[in-house]
DNA sequence: ATGTAAATGAAAAAAGTTTGCAATTACAAA
DNA sequence: TTTGTAATTGCAAACTTTTTTCATTTACAT
């Protein structure tokens, strides 16, 4: 996992304490969260920002696809994994909460042929997987 | 599609003239809405009721697996297919919006095979395929 | 017909989000 | 390094959405 400036950087965003701060939170969750959350953990940490900013900041990752939303929750979520064919699933473990990243080249293939045979052409999809994770298991 | 009396008694709900009304709104809006679009077609029928009941009709409905809350959205959808092992995708047509429901067997196998390769026990899941109708094609 | 638990409406509170504007900051160019 | 400028931020206030409380009304089983 690459670090705020780092990120930022790759990104061609303005590299400023809010930014960072924004996603040095998102990497200490590891999991959706509320824009609330982000503003708290930030609060947490003896720094300072300001609601709004966390809000506009949330919006511009999103915009720039750097986080996504997270089906279920809604929540805010750091990409982990690099963009691959417009294709984004989660496994979301309803035991401990912790939600992560995955793609499978078959499983993005049978969903692409599923929906041609609907008459359907598809560019993109989401996915969440519910159940229970290794730990948990 | 059933009509809205006849929903409310399949799924054992007291048949009163809110919870009508909110499903007829679904049924002709075939595509997810906010909770304000709902109150707001009651009103535009010429009917009354109030938006906190909206509210909590859809949070009912929600409750019982009648409706979904669409992916990408967030907006409430009428379920049309019938619960298959907890799967629940759906069509977006980014063109003209329009939203439906399908359920691919072969799709939700392969999902599952994916998820127990990364160690993952599913018990359901929800995608969202984005792209062109076959109308808007 | 009647009793009772559930559903509803109205008002207000609470929570979440957006907007306008002035002050500040990042960073490219001199 | 200093400077100019556009972008970012903070604050206040407006606005939207959602939840709560409580009294009244309604569905429907008996």
């Amino acid at each position: 996992m690459k670090n705020p400036a780092e990120i930022l950087r790759q990104y061609k965003l303005k590299d400023t304490q809010s930014r960072r701060l924004v996603l040095s939170a998102l990497i200490s969750f590891q999991k959706p969260v509320t824009q609330k959350e982000v503003y708290q953990w930030i609060c947490s940490q003896d720094a300072t920002t300001n609601l709004v900013t966390v809000y506009r900041t949330l919006k511009l990752f999103k915009d720039h696809d750097i986080i996504h939303r997270h089906p279920s929750s809604g929540g805010f979520l750091l990409c982990t994994v690099e963009n691959n064919n417009g294709c984004h699933s989660f496994l979301s473990c309803q035991a401990c909460g912790k939600v992560e990243e995955f793609c499978d080249v078959q499983c993005c293939s049978t969903k692409s042929t599923a929906a041609k045979k609907a008459g359907f052409t598809p560019t993109e999809h989401v996915s969440e997987i519910i159940g229970t994770c290794s730990t948990c298991t």
